[in-house]
RNA sequence: GGUCCAUUCGUCUAGUGGUUAGGACGUCAGGUUUUCAUCCUGUUAACAGGGGUUCGAUUCCCCUAUGGACUACCA
């Protein structure tokens, strides 16, 4: 069998949305399970559409989720260029060839008279079609009489080369995932291949560059299902043999109807971009929002497969091995912001206190602070396993950087009894006579004093937790002064005892 | 409106002509803990509806409903 090839093929209009990235990554995973190449393909034959910085975009997401490009702008191939724009020339012969078979024609109805005619049927609740039912009654190659049509293309006329879409043939195709489907082509028009911008449509240089490139399998989005009997035709009148069609469910929103957008992300709080995007209105991105590319990649993958076993956590290279088309879902999956964080957290947890430690260290500089590794790794140990981002580390420990500005009035009012400050006031000279602040000897030197005293261990806990955290929350108390030592822990006993009062 | 596609717990899903319909996220409840989390244990909850075919259908077929995509000189 020859060797396989995919491609990846999107149009530069702005940030790549994640049910592209997942389409990309399914291409991948294909490919790689099969040996196989994956190319980048861009396809802006829409210079009107066009966005500056998109095309950069789309490379540095599939670069940071570990998806490589084997063909394509950047990379080179023996099949190039890959971006449309730079293969314009090509495509006018394909048309020309379509016409010399009898399969296409030159087409001169201008925007606006189709955009009347669309009204007019519209307004009598039916739908505009251009194909054999009236093709003849509109303006074209086909209608006109004699040679006309020729001189209006002499004169400088614009025109469009149409596909002539046959009458009442029912049209048989597969799809890898979906199966046999049969479309009678009454229903189809007579789509447009050739612009009159002198640039072919998305359905021309789409086939042509498969073709041409020697794509095996074409894995796209749902949307393009109903356009895959007009591929099929057109295979068949180039009389070339097609690839393999699998199109993939869609990304549905978390909540409510319809397909994920960006709206949905602004309005629930998560991305529905892997990068951030600078230009227009800003986006917010996974990778920015601290998710770990392996993390991101692996809740992608089983948004619409899965193996067909119970293991969730996959790397990229267990994904490669276990992925395949046939196992892809039929309908739609539902984007579960929730789900997302989960994995985050399982993968946060795979990571060493040194890993992530440096990356906290890096959080930390950029806020103005310059820890050594040491005391980051002590602090990581503490609080890695409560959290699912690295930023999240931050709103876990901030009191170990800061004493408190402030004291939760619930906590004081569950927490700060009458005796709360002359229990403080005797913890306080217990803590001052010893410089031994490691959490197994101030545990010990606390809790005997407690015992010896008859004391109640929640009420000096908390009403010391409360001065030196703020709230109730954090790790355990003698881990907390241990890292910020002797003196601020005295310092914050004696500033609690101060504010909170009584 | 037309064409096409889809439909298992709230969500992601496994699965089979005869199963206690399994797992994960979430929810809830316990447990652990000096607090808050984490963690552990348990709980919750589904085959869209109606007809067939069959000894038997969640599983196969048809219809309905619902959802979705498409319906541009956009991809």
């Amino acid at each position: 069998m020859a060797q396989v090839r995919v491609r990846f093929a999107p149009s530069p209009t702005g940030p790549l949305h994640i049910g592209g990235v997942r389409t990309a990554l399914y291409n991948y995973l294909f490919a790689k399970k099969n040996n196989g190449i994956f190319i980048l393909r861009i396809e802006d034959t829409d210079q009107g559409r066009f966005v500056e910085g998109a095309e950069e975009y789309i490379m540095e997401s599939l670069e940071w989720c570990g998806i490589k490009v084997d063909e394509g702008i950047n990379e080179g191939g023996k099949f190039g260029p890959y971006r449309q724009s730079d293969r314009k020339e090509l495509y006018r012969q394909y048309a020309d060839d379509l016409i010399h078979k009898g399969d296409a024609y030159y087409a001169f109805d201008t925007p606006a008279q189709l955009d009347a005619m669309r009204a007019e049927e519209e307004k009598a609740g039916k739908t505009f079609i251009y194909n054999a039912s009236n093709r003849m009654g509109l303006c074209n190659s086909l209608s006109s009489s004699g040679s006309d049509w020729k001189e209006r293309i002499e004169k400088g006329e614009p025109y469009v080369i149409r596909y002539k879409m046959p009458l009442g043939e029912d049209i048989h195709f597969d799809d890898v995932i979906r199966g046999h489907i049969v479309v009678n082509s009454n229903t189809l028009d007579d789509k447009v291949l050739f612009k009159s911008d002198g640039m072919p449509t998305y359905h021309l240089a789409n086939i042509v560059d498969d073709h041409l490139m020697e794509i095996t399998h074409v894995i796209r989005g749902e949307e393009w299902l109903p356009s895959l009997p007009l591929h099929f035709l057109l295979y068949r009148s180039f009389g070339w043999q097609a690839p393999l069609f699998a199109h993939l469910p869609l990304l549905l929103k978390p909540d409510g109807k319809g397909k994920l957008s960006k709206r949905d992300g602004d309005k629930m709080g998560f991305p529905v971009f892997p990068l951030f995007w600078p230009y227009g209105e800003t986006s917010k991105g996974y990778r920015e929002e601290g998710y770990y590319p392996d993390a991101f990649v692996n809740m992608l993958a089983l948004l619409g497969w899965n193996p067909g076993t119970e293991q969730e956590i996959f790397t990229m290279y267990e994904l490669i091995n276990s992925f395949t088309i046939e196992r892809v879902h039929k309908s739609g999956s539902r984007f579960d912001p929730e789900k997302a964080k989960w994995f985050n957290h399982q993968y946060l947890q795979k990571r060493s206190v040194n890993e992530v430690a440096i990356e906290y260290r890096e959080f930390l500089r950029a806020r103005g602070f310059h820890i050594d590794i040491k005391p980051l790794e002590r602090l990581v140990e503490l609080v890695k396993e409560r959290v699912s981002f690295v930023k999240d580390i931050w709103s876990e420990t901030d009191f170990f950087f800061v004493a408190p500005q402030s004291y939760d009035p619930e906590v004081v009012k569950k927490r700060w009894k009458e005796d709360s400050p002359a229990l403080l006031r005797e913890l306080r000279s217990l803590l001052e006579q010893t410089d031994d602040f490691s959490p197994s000897s101030t545990e010990v030197l606390v809790k005997s004093w407690i015992e010896e005293k008859g004391y109640n261990m929640g009420a000096v806990m908390n009403a010391f937790r409360l001065a030196v955290v703020g709230a109730s929350r954090g790790p355990h108390m003698f881990d907390i002064i241990s890292w910020i030592g002797k003196q601020e822990t005295l310092d914050r006993i004696d500033k609690g005892i101060a504010l909170i009062g009584k």
